[in-house]
This record gives structure tokens, C-alpha cells and sequence, in this order.
DNA sequence: GTCAATTTGTCCTCAAGTGGACAAATATAA
DNA sequence: TTATATTTGTCCACTTGAGGACAAATTGAC
């Protein structure tokens, strides 16, 4: 392929190089007649600009880094949380980044390296990115927000609970919470156990907000054995769930701090000889598809994953547009609730 | 954050900029001595160098791209398998383009668009990447490889069982099968069921090959009836599921053509009452946590996907670094079984 | 037809490096 | 000491676009 620059473009359209730019960047002083002509032009030639050119001249990069936290090894690997939110998240921005001609770039970190700081400003003093978005656990991290800050590049924090720098995209977790235990109480349920989240995730706290709420709205007592500390993973959930489920004034129903949670619930229970739901009501958050696919089906709370990354997306290209600074606001989405087989009334 | 750039490094090193440049780019006429005064300076300012300054210069541009196959819509979201295998893929990927400088891109085509061709130049010339890692079913896709050949772009095809231009990196799918099988005929199966992968993956064909060959090499005859398509999804698995276990001389033990397949066989193994490992062994390929987690634990065969992945980088970069050509090697990287508790003798 | 407004072009600088040619400085060997 | 090899520096061209200043051409209004 040789190279087709814009050069090639100008030529072929017989314009000006800047004609040329000034459509590619959609600049209003183009008229239609000539943005036709250009747009021809780089369709035959499927010109389409260097980015490192663009980034080197210009002032955007038209790239959006995502920091994922993980170890550092592939022996790591196994340990790693299996869940797809991640996976979610991208596929929401890459479809954003597409339609704005961004590209997303996937870059690790170690939220407990000792070079934290150095490989997240290694990072963007390298990319110059337009934005980076952050995802739980690291949008909480005082490094990497100080590192952010320092170097001055705009971010999204999705999924957060916690207020701070940068803009905020996320769900209610706390009405989230509220909305699954008021169902719980509605089918009639009174003693509601809780596996909670990881207490590195401020939407654990907030879901735990919720379902106290809940409780307190439909005059119920909060019966503080009934709430079990899990901390997102399979294990976890499994020593919560036996905790829970091994007494003798056993809940009827159980609120699970997220997917894998409720799997360890499942888990147990079936071990037990507990049927859900016909002796266990289960409720979770996620709607990943593992719970949709098992015997039966959860209720979940479907947490806008995608489109969460899609909106910090829009409003880092936006941003970027315009004068590179992004205002600090909250953007609440809405979620979903899923209500499947495994909540009915107790028995 | 004030732009540190090669200059100010030099001034702190009190050497040439060309001497900063030979330090950061590995090459070998550069004495110890002054390499270390270099790498200080460097460290000191938190020196990175900008990568669209290196890419528009220089001939390397320190990028990799991952092709995602996936609907471009928010909406097809659901439908998009929830395996980690990409996940695991970009793990790998990443880890090494840590390790050599590089940063890897994934970027979202739609093998189904009838601007396929268009969006993958579009991305490689406006990316210039030093390579590409295709993952399946993409890296089948005759349009997909036509264009990285137009492009000149290096290419591995991770997990194809296919030969074909660019390099390969996967796991012997025949030789999986067939140690599956074995292990299923040491245990006295005889009547072996086998629902078959998607066929858009070659991965499928070579696994069912090594059925067949595991089951010849036992003298036990293939009953052709107990071969039933399957497409990777869960319903699919459903569908073949139901076909294998409602015939009266149902098979005593199952091969299922990925985990998401397993799941369904388990799923409707439990409806219909047949305990796994009592009166169905079931086995099956990928080891996602799912299959892990299950009640009881599946029998698998592990994929090296990440390790795979990191394999792919490497061959790219080290291509990069030479002369941008790869060569056309097939790399094996070695499976490992994992037996769980779901394969057993025959009732 | 003139004036004003808008569109398009010209021209130049700048971004931050790479890469090559070659000279200068330094180290090593004979 | 001289000749030779190696290291380091100097200098310049080059990459591909952005962006700004300003002139030229075109269009529209009156």
C-alpha cells in the first residue's frame, strides 16, 4: 500500500490541501459542492488521516486510553476476576470511538506496584491521549487520580459512588439495591440476608445504603448478622453463603453483591439441599449472561455497562473539541431490573 | 504537565540528542557509561517518548491492533458470545506490548458489513500499525486477510486451524480432542456423543478430527448419529443437548465443542435427571472460570489464549524491529488437560 | 457595478522524533 | 607515535498533518 496522504487527496479533488483539512476536520466554511468533492476524493482514494500526524500537528490525539488494573504477570491471570464488565466497557467505548474516529487504547496497570504513579504518567506522557477512562477499583485510587491530574488530561470515572476529580458516569447503585430488596419485601419476604461487596468498591457501601433503606422504608428491622461481607469472587461468596445458609433461622431470601456472588450462593444451596426458589429467593447485580443462562435464571440488576462507557466516550471527545477541559459533572444512567425464577415468595 | 521531550533529556545528560535517541532505541554503539548518565536523565524528568513524533519519523510505530468481530451496535450486545476469550487474548497482548514499549489497539470490525474491506485499510492506514493479531473467527475471513495483504501490515492468526498468509499461533485442537477422547475411552466410555463447534471456526473440524482419530486408534466404531452440530452458543448446546440425551441409547459420556456448549449440556443433563458424573461424563475445551465454578467441575482442556496472545506480540515486534517482514512459521503452543471431576467410568 | 461577506488558496511555522552522512573526539593497537 | 577503530556529535532532511495570518477569488446584496 503506498502511503495516500493527504496530498493525494488534494490532487484528485482539486483543491487545496487546507480544503482538504478543513473537510476532513469539519470545518463550517466548506460548502457542500466542494465537501462533496473532497469526500469523493478520499473515498476513492480510502484516504484516512494519519493519526500520529494529526496528533503531532494538532492539539487532540484522537486517542481515549482505558486503564484496567490487573497484575503485571500471566501467572496472575488465573486470579483474575472472570467478569465481563470490562468487556462491556469496551465494547461500549469502541463503538463510540468508531462513530468519532477515536480509537480506544487498553492499557494495564498495577493498582499495587510500587511504580503506579510512573507507569500511569509513563503512559500518557507517551499516548498524549484526549482522555482516559476509569474503571472500579482504579477510579478511586488517590495515585492514579493524582497522576491524572498532574498531567492534566481530562477522565471519566465510571461506575464510582465515590464524589472527586473528573467527570462521573454511572448507575444508583443505591436505588439499585433499594429497588431489588423492596421486591424482595413485596413477594413477602421479611428476613433478607446481604453478601456484600468487595469494601474496595464504593458501590458495595452503596448497595448496602440501599438495601438498609429499603428495610427501613417498609418498617423492617435491620438484623446485622443477616449482613455477610463477600468480596466479589466465587470463594468468597461460597464462605458467605455457607455462613448464611448453615444456620437455623436461615434467611429466605438473599441479596447477592454481584453475579459470581450469587453463582457461590447457587452453589452452596444446591449443596444443602436448599432449592431456589422455592426454599431461597436469590437476587443479584450485573445480568451477566452466566446468571441469565443458570438453573434457574437470576434476578439481577442490569448495570448499563456499555452505555456507561459510551456516554464517557461522548463527553471526553466533546470535551476534546472543544477546549480540552471537562466539567465535573455526575451522569446517572438508568439500569434495569431483571426479575427471573429465582425470586418468588418464600415458603 | 510540561512536555518533556528528547531535548530536555539531552540538556540534563549533557549529551547530544542523537546519543539520547541511540540510548532509547537500543542500539549498540553506546558505552555504559554514558548509556547510564542517559537512563538517569531520563528517569529524573520521567522522560517517554512521544509515540506519533516516533511513528512520523521513524519507521516503527509501536502499535498493535487487535481485530474484534462484533455487530457495531449497542443493541447486538447481548447476542455477542460472553466468553473471555478475547479478554484472555488482550490480557496476553498486553502484557507483552508492556514489556516491548508497545501499545495495542482493539478495534471493532463487522465480518458481516459490506464495508469490511473499507473499515479494515481505513484503520491500518490510519493507525500504521507494526502488526495485527486476528483472532477467529476473523482471521478465516478471506476479505479480512486480502486487506492486511494490500496493506503489507504483519499479521498473526491466533487459534486458526487453517493454513493461510501471515503467521499462526494456536494449540493443536486435533491433538486436544483426541487426548479428550482417549481419556474418555480409558474410562470405559464406548457410546461417546460429540456436539460440534460453530463451523465457521476450522477450530471445530480439526477438534472433530481428533475425535474420530482417538476413537479409530481405540478400534471403537464412529457412530455418525452421535455427531451433532453445535454453534458455540449456549442454545445451540441446548438444542444438541437434547437431541443426544432423549434418544433412548443415549451416549454415556458427552464431548461438547466449548464451555458455553457444556453449560447447556449440564443444563439440560439436570432437567432431565441424568446425574453428571452418575450417568453422563461430560468433558469439554476452554477452562473459562464457568466450567471451573460449575457443579461438579468439567473436565477440559485449557487454551493457552493469553500465553498465545503474548507469543503473537512477540513474533510482531520482533518483526518490526527487523525488517517488517514476518514469516509465514505455524507456532504450537502445548494444551494442558485438566481432568475434574465431571468425566467418570460408565454406570 | 460596487461593496461587503464569504469561501478558498497560499505560505509558513510547528510538533518531536528518526535516520543518514559525515566530522570530531576519544580509545586502542601496532 | 602513528594508524585504526570506535564512540559521540553536528547537521540536515523528512514524516504528515494542524493552525494561523492573510491574500485572492467568488458570491450575494443593493
Amino acid at each position: 500500500m503506498r502511503n495516500v496522504t493527504i496530498v493525494h487527496v488534494a490532487e484528485r479533488a482539486r483543491v487545496s490541501v487546507k480544503t482538504v483539512s478543513r473537510v476532513v476536520n469539519n470545518e463550517p466554511t466548506v460548502t457542500p459542492d466542494l465537501r462533496e468533492r473532497v469526500q469523493a476524493a478520499i473515498d476513492q482514494l480510502g484516504y484516512a488521516p494519519n493519526i500520529a500526524a494529526r496528533r503531532l500537528g494538532g492539539s487532540r490525539s484522537f486517542l481515549i486510553v482505558a486503564f484496567n488494573d490487573r497484575k503485571l504477570t500471566l501467572e496472575n491471570w488465573a486470579s483474575d476476576r472472570g467478569n465481563n464488565w470490562i468487556d462491556r466497557m469496551q465494547y461500549g467505548a469502541m463503538l463510540r470511538c468508531d462513530v468519532h474516529g477515536y480509537h480506544l487504547l487498553c492499557e494495564l496497570i498495577d493498582l499495587e506496584s510500587d511504580q503506579l504513579a510512573r507507569r500511569v504518567q509513563h503512559v500518557l506522557s507517551s499516548l498524549r491521549p484526549d482522555g482516559v477512562i476509569l474503571t472500579p477499583p482504579n477510579c478511586e485510587d488517590p495515585t492514579v487520580l493524582e497522576a491524572l491530574k498532574r498531567a492534566q488530561v481530562p477522565f471519566v470515572r465510571m461506575g464510582s459512588a465515590a464524589a472527586g476529580p473528573g467527570a462521573r458516569v454511572r448507575m444508583d447503585d443505591q436505588a439499585a439495591a433499594l429497588r431489588l430488596t423492596e421486591h424482595l419485601v413485596e413477594q413477602g419476604h421479611r428476613r433478607i440476608g446481604f453478601v456484600t461487596g468487595s469494601a474496595r468498591f464504593l458501590a458495595s457501601h452503596a448497595r448496602e445504603d440501599g438495601y438498609r433503606k429499603a428495610l427501613a422504608a417498609a418498617g423492617l428491622p435491620v438484623d446485622e448478622s443477616l449482613l455477610v461481607p463477600g468480596d466479589f469472587t466465587f470463594e468468597g461468596g461460597v464462605a458467605a453463603a455457607e455462613a448464611l445458609l448453615s444456620r437455623p433461622d436461615r434467611p429466605t431470601a438473599i441479596l447477592a453483591g454481584n453475579d459470581e456472588t450469587a453463582l457461590a450462593v447457587m452453589h452452596v444451596a444446591r449443596r444443602l439441599d436448599i432449592a431456589i426458589p422455592g426454599d431461597l429467593s436469590l437476587a443479584t447485580f450485573d445480568d451477566t449472561p452466566s446468571v441469565r443462562l443458570s438453573l434457574p435464571p437470576l434476578t439481577t440488576v442490569r448495570q448499563p455497562v456499555a452505555e456507561m462507557a459510551a456516554q464517557a466516550v461522548d463527553l471526553l471527545v466533546a470535551a476534546a473539541a472543544k477546549d480540552g477541559k471537562l466539567s465535573r459533572a455526575d451522569h446517572l444512567l438508568p439500569f434495569e431490573l431483571a426479575l427471573r425464577a429465582s425470586t418468588a415468595p418464600p415458603p
